[in-house]
Parts: C-alpha cells; structure tokens; sequence
RNA sequence: GGCGCCGUAGCUCAAUUGGUUAGAGCACCGGACUGUCGAUCCGGAGGUUGCGGGUUCGAUUCCCGUCGGCGUCGCCA
C-alpha cells in the first residue's frame, strides 16, 4: 500500500503519528510562506499544510506547482490545528498532516468536471468526462448507496435460502414486448441471439428445474425510448419461487424492502405493504402507480353531468364516457386564471381536448365560466360532491374512462409538485394487485371499457387481446371462468410494487394448467405453431412436472433514484446512456470493420 | 417519429426593440503574501456566440434547416 491512511480517518487520537496518504488536490491555497491543500479520496477530506518550520524548503517549493486534481502521495505528521483554527465543517478539521515528504503521483489538465464545484457542471459534460464526475461527493454517495443496497438485498434474501444463479446474456429472440436487442451470429450466418429484456424464461425453466427459491441481479435490454427512468440497459433484483401464491411473494418483498428502508433510509415501515386492486387506483387515481403521498383523489360526477346543459359533458356521458374530477385544495391562490391556461395547456399534451373547471368561491358558491350551464341546484350538488370549501378549484376531464385516468393523474401529479402537498423526504409503499389479464390491442389503458361513440372499434370484434404482463401470467382463480365469457373482465395474479408514484417492482404468478395456458394462446392469436416457435422449451419443461411458481422483479436502478431522493436514474448508474442511447465517453455504439461484417455476413444496406 | 426547453471563454452565466471593441465570477498564466480553509491583493491571456443558410446597412438576438443535451407524448409483454 502506497499509504498508511485514508483521508477521511484521521482525528486527534493520531496525533503525533507520521502517516501517508494518497489523494486528488481538491483545493489549494498558496499562502506564500507556505501552502494548504485539501486532499481527497473516497473517504474524506484532510488538509495537508507545506508550511516552515515542519517541511523543508525544497517540500514547500515543489508543493507551489500543485493544481486541482494532481495526485500526490504526502507524508508528515498528524498534528492538532492551531489554537482557533478548526474546521468545523471538515470531519478532519480538528486536525492537519504536516507534510515533511511528497511525490507527485500524476498531474491533471485543468478539470471540465470540477469534483469539488458546489453545483455540477452540464449533464453532457459529466457524461463525457465521467472519470471526473464519478470523483464528485454525491455520485460516490449514490454509487455506494447502490452497493449497499444491493449487498442487503442479497444477504437478506441468502439467509432466506434463495440461490443466485447467472442465466445468459446471450438468448433467444421473443418477438413479443419491448425490442431486441440483436446480436449476429457468426457460427450460424443470418441467425441472430437476443440480449435479454428480463430472464422471465429462465427463471421458469429454474423452478422447474427444482431450484425453488432464485434470486440474481441480472441485467437487461430494452431497445426502447429512453426516459428520465429509463435507460435500455438496466439491472432488476430478479426472483422466482415455487409452491407459493402471490401473497408470499408480496411477503418476501414486504421483508425485503421494509429491511432496505431501515438500513439505508432509518425508516421503520410497517408491513405487510397496503394493497388495493389495479381498478380501484384506475377510479381513485388514474393509474396504475398512484402516488399515496397525497390524497386529492379522483371524483367521480357522471351522474351529475348528465344533468346538466353543459354540451361537453353531457354528450360525453350520453356516449358513455365519465366525468370526473379532482379538487385541488386551496388551488385557486395557487392558479390564477393564467394559471388555469398553463393547466389547460398541459392536460392537452395528454389528450384533453380542454379542462372544465371550477373556482370556489369566498361565500362557498361555485365560480367560472361554466356555471352558466348549471342550474343553482346542480351547482350546490357539484359542491357537496367535490367537498369544494372557499379557494378551492376543481378541474374536470370528461371523455372515455382511459381518456379521464391519464389527464387526471397528470394534473394531479402536476398540482400535488407544485403544491408541496407531501414531503419530498416521504415514502410511501403499496401495492397494486389484480391487474387486468388483458388489455385492447388498440391502446387503451383499460380493458373493457365502454368507447365513447365515433372512435373505432378494434377489427374484428373485441377479439384482439394483448398480455399486459406475459403470455404466462395465471388469471385469479375466480376468474379463470372469465377467459371463456369476458376477457376484458379477468383478473391476473400479478402484482406491482409502487413507492411514491413509481413502478418499483412488478411480477405474477404463473400458469401451470395446460388448459388455462391454451385458452390464453387462444385469446392472444397464439397458435400452436407460433407457441411452439416461440416458448416450445419452456411449454415442453411445464409437461415434465412443473410446480406451482411465481415471482417478481425489482428495478434496483429505480429503487436507488427513489431511496437516493434523485431525479434521473443516470445519477445511480455508473455509466448511462443518453437520451438516444450512447455513451458519450466512449462514442457507442460506433462503427465496425467491413471485415467483421463480413464475418458475421452482414451488409450494411447503402 | 411528434411537441417543448437549452446550446455564448475550460466551467457557470450576462449582453437594452436588432446597434460601439460580446462582459462578469470561478478556473488558467505571471507577480505579491507565514495559518488558510470558496484565502486575499495586483496584472495577464482566453471567443468560428454548436454548425449551415436566410432576412437586414448591421444578427448572440429574428426566420429556416441541422447537430447535440434534457424533459415529455407515442413506445416500454
């Protein structure tokens, strides 16, 4: 070892010690006589003084070429600051290394990414200089909340007999879901493997294989958009168990998050985690990841709306869509009638056509430009529907169900934000259960909802479905009659794991009947060649005994943003990816020789 | 693919309705200084205003295109 300490250990039980550390200059401060430096590492901060009498001349001389970011390797005495001198804002400030020796270990060109800067630099430029952010206090915070919790995650399910097991990297194409990533075969020219988008098959094909407990942290590759929270590769805390229903599972992961809040976070979160099924965050919040930080939940006034002369909402609820609305507490300060344009504005973005709303004013009576519409009854009806006090605002979205879920939930997470209406340091954890087994090939959210009169029915009946999980998912067992009658209406035995808003986590249980597994095919337009095509090993392995299984996945880069209090998952990944997916350090993907291409039997099509 | 925001010195930012030689702080270079800790003081250097085109007597500013970063919709079993 080149040192004897790091530079955040020392304190006056050193005292008198001669000690070396090694470190990056994060600061200087030529003083003339003499010279301070603020050596960093991983660990800390200490300061090193060239100062007479205690290091010699020549020590002192050398140390005036010292600039930010040179690493050197300092040797000299721990000794107390002088009398009044103390750094209280330094865990070392008590304390200085008196240098008596030093060699510089490297210099550095003047820094684009300053590590020690208050503020960090723009994205692009920490993500082409990442050697230099990563040196920044609050990566290496995150990096190591990462480790630290993926080490207790591990641990904790280890103690609770799950096996790690690697599954490949290099897999077979599923056509279904996200892109591929493809990679060309050589061996077999025109033949492509696939990057996996999760080890879904894999961990099957394990708890058939007896294994009845897996857990791996495997990584894997959605060739899709990129988001704030997304990235196209990414890592899960994927696990897999066998003779278990849905509420183990949820049990296992209750544990296992409620011991990372504790560990990483201090919190103590009672488990198990609340639940509430996948239509009622539908009808109280609009999606299927509701934020219970805060309440303005949504209300329903169909019923209402129908009554009135207001054409938007009648014609809406006479085609059978819904009226709902939220209640923006105490909004009417917050959003003025510009205001109200900019929320207007934004639910467009989502699909609105426009944003009805109401203000509530001092007396308690409703006020806006709609109330035209509205006899006074009615009026007063609408109030004691929303509980609408004085400063209140309501807004409202009347169109098809779907339509209604995604303005609402925007606005009110857009209002909740600029409202401050929880704490930023919260969190919450839930679950949504009893997703919907299937959802319309045509996009909408919500299976089975009534289309509003105009929109286009999807061809050939209601007949096309899509998985909203994966072809495997079991539906409940009250509902497996359901598959036969109304689709639409079955239920899974799947799960999300929701903190704060976000999709943390999600998994199902499996099926294991080879009848409910052929209905299913059937509804998804799988026939038997196609299945066979596709999943043949996996539906040869459920014939040779499989046991009942389940699992879930966890997205650990989500998790640490969300444990972390960071806003992008890039900040809690050592290496991202940019919004069009390269990596601005090294310039992938680049190029490759016409050789190579060659090799592979590839031509490019130019 | 659509929409929006951003791009000026190494970094963070400024620059009047479109008008003189594009400024400041930090960093950098030179000098001064024996206890600093965002050291201080004096001096200096540093610019294809992302790139290309257009409008104009004149463009950092207005318009079009393009590249890049970010956010978002579509997309993400």
């Amino acid at each position: 070892m080149l040192r004897t300490h790091t530079c955040g250990q020392l304190d006056e039980a050193n005292f008198g010690e001669t000690v070396t550390l090694c470190g990056w200059v994060d600061s200087y401060r030529d003083h003339g006589g003499g010279l301070f430096v603020d050596l960093r590492d991983r660990y800390g901060l200490t300061q090193v003084v060239f100062n007479p009498p205690d290091s010699p001349p020549a020590v002192i001389e050398t140390s005036k070429t010292l600039r930010a970011e040179y690493v050197i390797k300092v040797t000299g005495k721990v000794a107390p600051r002088p009398e009044g001198m103390a750094n209280p804002k330094m865990t070392t400030g008590k304390i200085e290394v008196r240098a008596v020796e030093f060699e510089l270990l490297n210099e550095s060109l003047t820094p684009p990414v300053s590590p020690s800067a208050k503020e960090a630099p723009g994205e692009d430029l920490r993500l082409k200089h990442r050697y230099l952010d990563l040196r920044r206090p609050e990566m290496q915070r995150t990096l190591f909340l990462r480790s630290a919790m993926i080490k207790s995650m591990r641990d904790y399910l280890a103690a609770q007999d799950f096996v790690d097991i690697e599954t490949p990297i290099l897999g077979r194409s599923t056509p279904e879901g996200a892109r591929d990533y493809l990679v060309p075969s050589r061996v077999h020219q025109g033949a492509f493997y696939a990057l996996p988008q999760s080890p879904q098959l894999y961990k099957q094909i394990l708890m058939i294989g007896g294994y009845d407990r897996y857990v791996q942290v495997a990584r894997c590759f959605r060739d899709e958009d990129l988001r704030a929270d997304r990235q196209p590769e990414f890592t899960q805390l994927d696990l897999e168990m066998a003779f278990v229903d849905q509420d183990d599972v949820m049990g296992v992961i209750d544990g296992l998050v409620s011991n990372l809040a504790k560990e990483h976070l201090g919190l103590e979160v009672a488990t198990p985690f609340p639940k509430m099924t996948y239509d009622e965050a539908m009808e109280r919040f609009g999606h299927d990841a509701p934020d219970l930080r805060f309440a303005m939940e949504i209300i329903d006034c169909s019923d209402l709306a129908a009554k009135s002369d207001f054409s938007v909402f009648k014609s809406v609820v006479g085609s059978g869509g819904r009226v709902r609305a939220i209640n923006a507490k105490n909004g009417k300060s917050q959003y003025s009638r510009r205001g109200i344009d900019t929320l207007t504005d934004y639910a467009k973005e989502f699909g609105a056509k426009g944003l009805a709303w109401f203000r509530v004013e001092e007396d308690g009576s409703l006020g806006g430009t709609i109330t035209k519409f509205f006899g006074e009854e009615l009026l007063a009806e609408f109030a004691a529907r929303v509980d609408a006090e004085p400063g209140d605002l309501i807004l409202f979205s009347a169109d098809n169900f779907g339509a209604t879920c995604k303005v609402l939930h925007a606005l009110r997470t857009k209002i909740g934000r600029e409202m401050q209406l929880y704490d930023s340091q919260a969190m919450h954890f839930s679950w949504v259960v009893e997703f919907p087994m299937f959802e319309c090939d045509e996009g909408h959210h919500y299976a089975g909802e009534a289309k509003l009169a105009g929109e286009t029915e999807p061809v050939g009946g209601a007949e096309r479905w899509q998985a909203m999980h994966h072809p495997f998912t079991a539906p409940l067992a009250k509902h497996v009659e359901l598959l036969a009658s109304d689709p639409g209406k079955c239920r899974a035995q799947a799960y999300d794991l929701v903190i704060n808003g976000n999709e943390a986590g999600g998994g199902t249980i499996r099926i294991h009947d080879a009848h409910v597994q052929q209905q299913v095919f059937d509804l998804l337009g799988i026939d038997e060649t196609v299945a066979k095509e596709r999943f043949g090993f996996l539906l040869d392995a459920l014939r040779y005994g499989a046991p009942p299984h389940g699992g879930i996945a966890l997205g650990i880069d989500r998790l640490v943003m969300l444990f972390g209090k960071l806003d992008n998952i890039r900040d809690c990944i050592a290496f991202p990816k940019t919004q069009k997916a390269t990596d601005m350090m090294t310039e992938a993907p680049g190029e490759v020789d016409t050789r190579q291409l060659r090799e592979l039997g590839i031509r490019r099509d130019e």
